[in-house]
DNA sequence: TTCTCGCCGTAC
DNA sequence: GACGTACGGCGAGAAT
């Protein structure tokens, strides 16, 4: 039989006591977390206590309360909050909201009303209340069925205790409190009348107004004091009083026990460095794998497995090791399965020292079977490298695919890069560290004997983790219509991928060696004639050289600064500075030159497949917040194009022979978008009517009429369009445009003006991410922000404009993935004659043999067009050309 | 010697 | 502090 009903945690009071009381404790970054700890520490131990009893959570609000407005003074002692404790409140919120624990706040009431409010409502309903606290202002509440607890002490008052403790009853320490007054809350009560006085004088005359009624019989200095005191004891009374009867905006009958949400609770204890409670979390066991891992190592084997996986319809783990992540070609290293309870490893070539392996084809080919078997399940990490290693004899997967890093990104976008921080994540496993003895230094004979059976054990965990996250992901999906349909697009995309990598782009080596001759003796000369100008040699890709010569030698006044507080030498401030002296100009060429050079023109060459001549780039599905691609090794999605020297770049970027590129790329497709998302009419009817959206920006902001707009006006609107999808300021304006912050205002408020379906987008945007953490494209691929509640306004800002982007970028990236999907689609009929080789966020660029283009380019047209069904048209413009930097 | 971080610059 | 999303090269200083 529970001893409670109801416990109520007055959550400020005990934050307070644990910051002053406690060490201070820190994470790994500095933050302070000694309080938190210290209260998560004792409601932890209240729980325990009294498990089962159903517990509500009190905070003060943020502000002033009423209690400010009845005396001025009230709290006035106190000062501001220190730092440190003020930015323990929000993450204890969170963790307590995490917990299912019941918050409540109150605005402008204070947490000690709110209690004895709820408490007294409670006793009405028949329960008890237990009242955790360490406020010894709560002693007058308690009465038959209120009952105090100071938990960090663990002592525990009825009505006869609170008599032994204070020598009055519960129902006088009001009158106590007044007299004695409070120095915590700044009450004075009666000076020179302490504890022995009070209760003294309650003895004498019963209570307060009894004392106040015979104040002049009381003698001394005390007396005296008591006098002076006549007139504010009512209002010190009133102050000390807890009041019962507040009318409550909420019913606290409602505020119940929710489910602890796991995955924020571990997110949430390992930022804060709480270690143990951390692996306290629910650690499922990894029963998927039964049994020791079965090495295989011989034809005969992979034979004896596939007739184990062909037996039943269970799901198949499947995972492959490559060995150099960023090679061209793929060279499989090993391959792991799970499957019915069991783990298999098979090495392959040159695993390890093991005398016997199988190559990849061998075992692709023994395995196609099941690469067949439209009836199979996969749990696949990594689709598209999965799909390249396979196409290399021609295979592909036939049945249903759950790729565990695409649906992990999907759930949680990206930042695991591994299967071991996706099961932590997702599933609060914790795998052992990879590879551990393959560590530098340890190289002895026993050491490689061990790393055999290491990487068995490792592979044993991972397998493991790949059934169970498979499992997981493909029973959330099941019930979750959204994150289907969004995988569907993800799925079809890695396989688009998977054939595009393995294209690549060809290029023309020639192009580029003629160009790096060129660029160094122009690079040279500009070298030369900086240092000339310095008065001394010195290293221009320097930016610490090039700072102490511009602001510490040649004393040019420091116009801006980096993040890290030192004077800025970026392109935009050496512009400036190129008016006070010649060399910042010269600085400029030389880095835009040394720039092409090394980023594009010497690198690229490096990164040709030798047997094709041809680059290929990774292009990952699972690196942006947003769900736009990104590429590496190289990076072709940031080949220059807007400088005529950059330009010649791309001329190295040319078709095979007989075939030309074909560029498409569609228009303004963000702004196209943030008309579709905010429903403005007026940019909905620029687009639909097909006019100039820039032109009738500046027709708008300038109030001029259309035909009448200049060509800066439209400049100008072209940088505040642009500057919106970005969640610019008037002061990122004024920079950009060199003019007056005044200036820069005035146009972004005539454009909300104008634009009021903009500004109304932007701020449930800004609303949405601040009130559930994230935003969603289209799609509903959900966008988290994780700062967007920082105590740092600057973190908060950036996470606002970044989810004000955030629905626009992302869903032109899904807009351009289902473009990628429907060319792919409407190319099929010409077995891969067509191939897609780049795809540079709103541009896709083909190789299609030069008799085709004709026939194929108005149906890719007209796939891209209608990619997305959108409230306005979507308008593709496209280019044919031997090279890509003859195109656009 | 290698690794990490800050700065800078290219793209959309 | 002030414009979102990426990747990569270089220098400088720390870690090894």
């Amino acid at each position: 039989m529970k001893d409670f009903d109801l416990i109520l945690v007055d959550g400020s009071g005990y934050l307070f006591r644990a910051f002053h009381a406690l060490p201070p404790l820190t994470n790994h970054k500095g933050q302070p977390t000694g309080a938190i700890y210290g209260v998560l520490n004792m409601i932890r131990r209240l729980k325990k206590m009294h498990e089962g009893v159903e517990m509500i959570v009190f905070f003060d609000p943020p502000g002033p309360t009423v209690r400010h407005s009845i005396y001025a003074a009230y709290k006035a002692n106190r000062g501001k909050m220190p730092d440190d404790l003020r930015v323990q409140i929000e993450p204890l919120h969170q963790i307590l909201r995490a917990q299912g624990l019941p918050l409540c706040i109150v605005p402008e009431q204070e947490a000690d009303d709110v209690i004895g409010t709820v408490a007294c409502a409670a006793l009405a309903k028949g329960k008890r209340v237990l009242i955790s606290t360490q406020d010894k202002d709560f002693a007058q509440l308690v009465r038959p069925g209120i009952t105090l607890i100071d938990t960090m002490h663990s002592k525990q008052y009825d009505a006869d205790s609170v008599y032994d403790k204070y020598q009055v009853p519960p129902e006088r320490i009001i009158d106590y409190l007044a007299l004695i007054g409070d120095s915590s809350d700044n009450i004075p009560g009666v000076m020179k009348v302490g504890p022995k006085t009070a209760v003294k004088w309650l003895q004498a005359y019963g209570d307060l107004d009894g004392i106040m009624q015979h104040a002049d019989s009381i003698g001394g200095k005390v007396g005296e004091n008591l006098r002076a005191s006549l007139s504010d004891l009512p209002l010190y009374r009133q102050l000390v009083t807890i009041n019962t009867d507040l009318e409550l905006p909420i019913d606290w009958q409602n505020l119940v026990a929710q489910s602890q949400s796991l995955d924020d609770l571990r997110d949430y204890y390992r930022e804060m460095g709480f270690r143990s409670w951390y692996q306290e979390l629910n650690q499922p066991d990894l029963d998927f794998v039964k049994s020791k891992v079965v090495c295989i190592d011989n034809v005969h084997g992979c034979q004896d497995l596939l007739k184990k996986l062909q037996s039943d319809d269970l799901p198949i783990a499947c995972s492959l090791f490559f060995g150099d992540p960023l090679g061209r070609c793929f060279d499989v290293k090993g391959m792991g399965l799970c499957h019915d309870g069991v783990a298999y490893y098979i090495p392959l070539v040159t695993c390890t020292d093991h005398s016997q392996h199988v190559p990849w084809k061998v075992v692709s080919s023994v395995l196609k079977p099941l690469w067949q078997d439209a009836s199979k399940t996969w749990f696949v990490f990594q689709l598209k490298h999965f799909l390249r290693a396979l196409s290399w004899d021609g295979n592909a997967l036939a049945g249903e695919v759950f790729d565990v890093a695409l649906l992990h990104y999907i759930c949680y976008g990206p930042g695991a890069s591994d299967l071991s921080q996706m099961a932590m994540k997702a599933l609060g496993l914790i795998l052992p560290e990879r590879g551990s003895l393959f560590g530098k230094g340890a190289k002895t004979k026993c050491v490689e004997a061990m790393a055999i059976a290491e990487l068995l054990a490792q592979q044993q965990a991972e397998q493991g983790a790949l059934m169970a996250l498979g499992l997981h992901y493909q029973a959330k999906m099941a019930h979750d219509a959204v994150m289907a349909d969004i995988y569907a697009v993800d799925f079809s995309l890695a396989q688009i991928l998977a054939k595009m990598e393995d294209t690549g782009v060809l290029i023309d080596v020639g192009v580029l060696a003629l160009q790096a001759k060129d660029l160094s003796s122009r690079i040279q000369e500009l070298e030369l004639q900086a240092h000339a100008l310095a008065g001394h040699p010195f290293n221009l890709s320097s930016p610490k050289q090039l700072q102490t010569i511009l602001y510490d030698v040649l004393h040019i006044p420091i116009l801006e600064k980096t993040p890290t507080g030192m004077p800025s030498t970026s392109e935009s401030t050496l512009q400036r500075l190129s008016e006070n002296h010649a060399l910042p100009e010269c600085v400029l060429s030389y880095r835009s030159l040394f720039k092409l050079q090394s980023t594009y023109v010497e690198a690229l060459p490096k990164m040709l497949d030798d047997d094709s001549g041809r680059i290929h780039s990774r292009f990952l599905q699972t690196s942006t917040s947003t769900g736009r691609l990104s590429s590496q090794n190289p990076n072709l999605q940031n080949i220059p194009i807007r400088t005529e020297e950059g330009r010649r770049i791309r001329k190295a970027f040319i078709a095979s022979d007989g075939c030309v590129l074909v560029a498409l790329d569609y228009s303004q497709v963000e702004l196209r978008i943030m008309a579709h998302i905010s429903e403005d009419e007026t940019l909905l009817r620029a687009f639909s009517e097909g006019i100039d959206v820039h032109t009738q920006t500046a027709a708008d902001i300038f109030g001029v009429s259309i035909d009448r707009v200049d060509a800066e006006q439209r400049r100008y609107a072209k940088v505040i369009n642009f500057g919106l999808i970005y969640g610019m300021s008037a002061f990122g304006l004024a920079k950009q445009l060199q003019i007056g912050r005044d200036e820069a205002s005035r146009y972004i408020d005539a454009y909300f003006a104008r634009y009021q379906g903009v500004a109304r987008y932007m701020d449930a945007c800004r609303a949405q991410a601040s009130q559930q953490g994230y935003v969603e494209t289209l799609l509903g691929r959900k966008i988290f922000f994780p700062d967007i509640a920082s105590s740092q306004a600057s973190l908060r800002r950036a996470s606002e404009r970044a989810a004000i982007n955030a629905p626009m970028q992302g869903t032109a990236a899904e807009l351009i993935k289902l473009a990628m999907r429907a060319t792919d689609t409407c190319l099929q009929p010409y077995g891969g004659r067509c191939r897609l080789i780049l795809q540079v966020h709103d541009e896709l660029v083909f190789e299609v043999p030069d008799d085709l283009v004709e026939e194929v380019l108005p149906k890719l047209i007209h796939a891209m067009e209608h990619a997305m069904a959108l409230a306005v048209p979507l308008e593709v413009s496209s280019g044919v050309g031997h090279d890509w930097g003859s195109i656009h």
